[in-house]
DNA sequence: GAGCACTGC
């Protein structure tokens, strides 16, 4: 049994806020209570002071801990103190989409105004703004997409970045681009000025680094953009040193005290440890709902098994324990268990993977159980190879997760390993783009004028290797031209489509086999999380399901079958009907076929929306109907760098890398092993699977991609 | 014959 010591509170217990003040505000009415509550927040008392600062700094770090109201309140302090005037706008980013819409909407509350006028959001697939927004709240990624329309972000006079502590790809990207536009914004408006002093027009604007965005805005003046960085965690000095020592404020919180305790010794099994605490709380804690992180679906569903086995052992009276696991692949149906009260008399134990920790917040928690790890995606650019291992999480991960246990109420965290292993943990979490393919991210930083990647100005610089091998691959795939600029028409094509870049390359490639109708499809399909869902108890059935869309050419022809049947579906009965409905009638259809509806709910999104991309850059649209070959050639044209042959024990050799692969067992070419395939993914899990696998002629790859395979064999 | 954390355009 893990025997817990007490370590050091998180927080000093007299910051313990006030619980009755917050029962006493539900007494005043609507408008009353919401003007309390912001003056309630500890923001509220600096308003003045922060604006001070943001008058006086271009650039301002603020560090809020959970609670703090920084991403509410800010906004409209500046929008009160006059940043938007002369029509310009508020930017406010976050990583999630669901949090940009839940804060505008709780903003535009606050302020009295309808959602989508003064305050709105803009996410993909979605877009509640109007001419008259002046607080807008958006996903990083997305205003990314917004500057490559836009190169100097000119509607934006502050763009505040939130949760930049989280260091996701898109916000390092953004980080390295908004300080570019802010040098160039401010160059600009101090150059004109003096132009305009000296009544000279032959001001030269070139700047080694910005010259691609003056060059574009010569003739415009552009008032200084005022960047805001705001990160959770506690440590700003890294965000401060990378903007020039941008000055950091710190903005206090509001988190109720959470008491951690560590074992004695190293658990030499977690599961079990974590087993064992499950059960000394539900037995020996007061009333609370318990939240276990683990790795991975497989092991939330054995946790789950082994805690109903030890229920049975107990007396009659201590089984009142419900356990519900929650993780990303989950069908939303059953996510929605975690968010419901237990019955009366029961405890819940939420067994949940890393979304509980930032993606989603369950009510009612006062316990968290954590074993210290997490199952994380690395990348090796030599082998091109992702793969999936689980490693230990950081500190600054750690205190995110017992910061669930005082949401509400004070709280307590076990972590299932001694304290002097907590002092060897990471400070923070290594940066996605340390540890992602960076081809999109280059794509997209040479369409915003950025040449010199190497030279880029990241926060953290991601390997020399790695962006060397994905400017390899975007040459390959015909993005780049010999001088390693973006070609003309193709690169600046596929840095317009919101894909993978190989599936950019492929909608543009079937435009010229005939076969864009079914390749937007596929792509569509590729783009999602898995569209099958195979729960354990009913793998037969499963199976059952999902070889009525099998097709002998492999997944992508499969993939299309699927698309075409919920097509089908859709068009027969649904004419006339309302959205709602028509939704749970698809959502009725996914279930009887195993199919996750909310992955092909987004593959129909992400068709329609390229759809009108590929029209818009005028590729003809047409379907091979059942010329099965001509899509297939198109397959190999466009998957060549993804191409393996069989070896004589039924492995595969993929030939870019040479390493030596096996079919995935989810793929319908399993046990078909054919001779020679093209795949989509390549991930190290137990063995190295490929996934997302068609059967092709080994011939067509040295007539389909001649400037590979000719060179090379 | 296996099992894939999480985001995002």
């Amino acid at each position: 049994m893990p025997s817990m010591a007490q370590g050091g509170r998180l927080r000093d217990p007299t910051e313990n806020p006030n619980k009755l003040h917050d029962r006493k505000l539900d007494a005043f009415s609507g408008k009353q209570n919401l003007a309390q509550h912001r003056k309630s927040l500890p923001i509220a008392s600096v308003e003045k002071r922060l604006m001070d600062e943001v008058r006086h700094n271009d650039t301002l770090i603020i560090v809020g801990e959970t609670g703090s109201g920084k991403t509410t309140q800010l906004p409209q302090f500046l929008f009160n103190a006059g940043f938007c005037r002369d029509g310009k706008t508020i930017g406010i980013t976050q990583p999630r989409r669901v949090a940009a819409v839940t804060v505008a909407k709780r903003v535009a509350e606050e302020c009295g105004v309808e959602l989508g006028q003064r305050v709105g959001y803009s996410i993909r697939f979605e877009d509640a703004t109007s001419i008259s927004t002046r607080i807008k709240y958006m996903t990083d990624g997305l205003l990314l997409r917004e500057a490559l329309l836009d190169p100097y972000l000119s509607r934006y006079s502050v763009i505040i970045v939130d949760e930049a502590h989280e260091r996701t790809v898109h916000t390092d990207v953004l980080l390295g681009l908004l300080k570019n536009i802010q040098r160039a914004r401010s160059k600009s408006f101090n150059d004109r000025v003096n132009i305009e002093k000296n009544k000279e027009n032959n001001g030269t604007l070139s700047d080694k680094d910005n010259g691609v965005f003056l060059k574009q805005c010569q003739s415009r003046k552009f008032p200084p953009l005022k960047l805001i960085i705001m990160s959770a965690s506690l440590d700003a000095r890294g965000f401060s040193e990378y903007f020039g020592g941008a000055r950091a404020v710190h903005v206090q919180g509001r988190q109720f005290p959470v008491d951690t305790f560590y074992t004695h010794h190293a658990e030499p099994d977690y599961l079990d440890a974590a087993l064992i605490t499950i059960f000394q709380i539900h037995l020996e804690e007061g009333p609370g709902d318990i939240l276990v992180f683990l790795t991975g679906q497989e092991e939330i569903e054995s946790v789950e098994r082994l805690v109903k086995e030890r229920l049975q052992q107990l007396p009659e009276g201590s089984r009142k324990l419900l356990t519900v696991p929650i993780f990303s692949a989950l069908p939303s149906e059953k996510q929605m268990r975690a968010f419901r009260h237990a019955p009366a008399g029961f405890r819940k134990v939420i067994l949940a993977t890393n979304i509980a920790e930032t993606s989603v917040t369950i009510p009612g928690i006062k316990y968290v159980i954590d074993p210290g790890l997490v199952k994380a995606r690395s990348y090796d650019p030599v082998k091109g190879m992702e793969s999936l291992i689980i490693v230990p999480i950081s500190k600054s991960q750690a205190l995110q997760r017992s910061g669930r246990a005082g949401r509400e109420g004070s709280g307590k965290c076990f972590r299932l390993y001694p304290e002097s292993e907590f002092d060897k943990l990471e400070d923070s979490t290594k940066p996605e783009i340390k540890r992602c393919n960076l081809s999109n991210v280059i794509l997209q930083l040479k369409a915003l004028g950025v040449d010199d990647i190497l030279g880029f100005d990241f926060m953290d610089k991601p390997s020399r290797a790695s962006i060397v091998k994905s400017l390899e691959q975007l040459f390959l795939l015909g993005a780049l031209t010999d001088e390693c600029k973006l070609s003309d028409p193709v690169g600046r094509q596929m840095a317009q489509l919101p894909l993978d870049p190989v599936y950019s390359r492929a909608l543009i490639l079937a435009s010229q086999f005939n076969c864009l109708e079914e390749m937007l499809i596929t792509v569509a399909m590729l783009s999602v999380e898995s569209i099958f869902y195979g729960p354990r108890e009913k793998l037969e059935e499963a199976r059952t399901a999902m070889r009525r869309f099998s097709s002998p050419e492999g997944d992508h022809l499969s993939l299309v079958n699927v698309y075409h049947a919920s097509d089908e579906l859709l068009d027969k009965r649904m004419v006339g009907l309302s959205k709602e409905k028509k939704d749970k009638i698809l959502s009725k259809w996914c279930k009887e076929n195993f199919i996750n509806s909310r992955s092909l709910r987004h593959a129909r999104d992400i068709h329609s929306q390229i759809r009108g991309h590929v029209e818009q850059m005028g590729l003809r649209v047409a379907s091979c109907g059942d010329d099965m070959l001509q899509f297939r050639r198109c397959l190999a044209a466009s998957f060549f760098l993804n191409a393996a042959l069989r070896q004589p024990e039924g492995t595969y050799r993929a030939l870019a890398s040479g390493q030596v692969v096996q079919i995935h067992p989810s793929s319908v070419l399993f046990r078909a092993k054919p001779e020679c395939i093209v795949f989509n993914e390549l991930v190290q899990t137990n063995h190295k699977y490929i996934r997302n696998i068609s059967r092709i002629d080994y011939l067509w790859l040295s007539e389909l991609a001649p400037h590979y395979y000719c060179t090379q064999n």
